[in-house]
DNA sequence: GCAATTAATGACTCATCGGTTATTAACTCT
DNA sequence: AGAGTTAATAACCGATGAGTCATTAATTGC
């Protein structure tokens, strides 16, 4: 009985705006402009959303909510197969024995599936980490990102406590060192007009990663010094509390 | 024979600006809080730059030139290294000899000195990647990034040539890795109150590095399939050009 | 002390943009 | 067709903050 809203006209909006957010922000970003994308007036805009922030609290949500599902189930797996085929060794490594390869294929499979999920939302990742300045979701990337660098501590302890890894570096570094490649990785997508071969990537990333971190040189520390090397704590923990932050009806400062 | 300027004003101003940068970022940050932080006036601001964007134009270019610097002597280092003693192999790596370790040596120097100046200017590295959108500064970043692919890509193409480097791998993954890392590690340093251990990192990052990307796994390829991989080709170059964006006395759209 | 000169102030202008709202347009149901 | 309802518009308001400039304050040389 009443006049029915356009029903491409909310899709359109989020669109546009994602397309607005890379180019200026979250802050930077025009309502008009985006409006005028989709051929609306500002006004149509607060009749689908309450503002700025809250349609990119509902687009960032749903990332936020597929990658700490992916990360679970990446753990859960991970911890499944050291249940019951074991953690690799030192001697699988070198020997590239079938458990440490089949350890290889399940970590490649899970990093496929977050490199798929960074693409998917490539746009969000640059916003997140280049464009909410001085907004409500400012300090969400990196959040995010040591939620990723502890989630990585887990497999680091492990392998570290089974002796697999080396012991003569920073704990924290691994860590670092593959959320800081994957974050490498995310920037570059946002140029790109196609999809890179993922599969490729996967594979180089567990194989630079692992043979890298196998214990191949652990032979030139004496034993006292290992063992204070497996003592170092990892990267701390943190918990899921204030990952995502409710979008506000910002109303003056 | 005039009323002499506060001879502190200036530096007092480039300090407060820093810091607030860091908090709201370029865009964010108001110049009557900057002033205010000197107990100075709005006015003052303009006796001393033409705009915020001049102010911290000098000292990303002071930064820019710096890593620049650091750059060039270390690929000089690295090449006059590679001329005189010989581009480690496959073996020097697995037996650790002298050749291999020596590189090491040279390499991690070379990271420690960029580690020291991320840290002299972590404030500014967190701006220009987080806090410039919207201003003549944005992209600096990237390019900046870029910059220091390319010139991870002249190692690794002396090391892939040699057959040192596996070649089952993505050829832009290494540099990517690298540069992540560092990223990720600036990221850290504008929460710490004092100054990691840098030697440990540069141990560590060029050990994981290395040991992971030397050819160990190469075996498993076979020929033709090495031979293809070490065709593909690397991250292409960019050169300096626009890496410095002047300072506009920017008025109106 | 006084004139000259420049530092420093802060009230002002002006443009921008988020959010509101009175008004109009479009659609549905009877 | 026309009443009822909601979508959509665009003029408007108010806050914010960059940059300006007339005015005042401080300092120096004589």
């Amino acid at each position: 009985m009443a006049r029915p809203a356009d029903p491409k006209a909310r899709n359109s909006l989020i669109h546009a705006a994602r397309e607005k957010f890379v180019q200026h922000g979250l802050k930077g970003a025009r309502i008009e402009d985006i409006t005028k994308a989709c051929g609306l007036s500002k006004g149509a805009f607060y009749l689908h959303f309450e503002s700025k922030e809250a349609l990119f609290g509902e687009v960032l949500q749903e990332f936020g909510e597929r990658m700490m599902e992916l990360l679970s189930t990446h753990k859960a797996g991970l911890t499944e197969f050291f249940k019951t085929e074991g953690v690799p060794t030192i001697a699988d490594v070198r020997e590239q024995a079938s458990r440490y390869l089949r350890y290889i294929e399940l970590s490649k499979k899970y990093n496929l599936a977050i490199l798929e999920l960074c693409w998917e939302y490539r746009d969000v990742v640059h916003i997140v980490v280049r464009g909410v300045q001085n907004t409500a979701f400012e300090g969400t990337a990196w959040l995010m990102l040591q939620q990723a660098m502890a989630h990585l501590e887990h497999q680091a302890r492990v392998f570290a406590e089974k002796g697999t890894f080396r012991g003569d570096m920073t704990a924290g570094l691994m860590p670092a060192m593959v959320v800081g490649t994957y974050s490498m990785l995310c920037f570059q997508m946002i140029d790109m007009k196609q999809k890179p071969d993922f599969a490729a990537l996967a594979h180089g990333i567990n194989r630079l990663l692992y043979e890298g971190c196998v214990a191949a040189a652990q032979q030139h520390l004496s034993p006292a010094e290992y063992e204070k090397a497996l003592k170092t704590p990892l990267l701390t923990s943190t918990d899921n509390c204030g990952l995502w932050v409710e979008k506000t009806k910002r109303r003056n400062s």
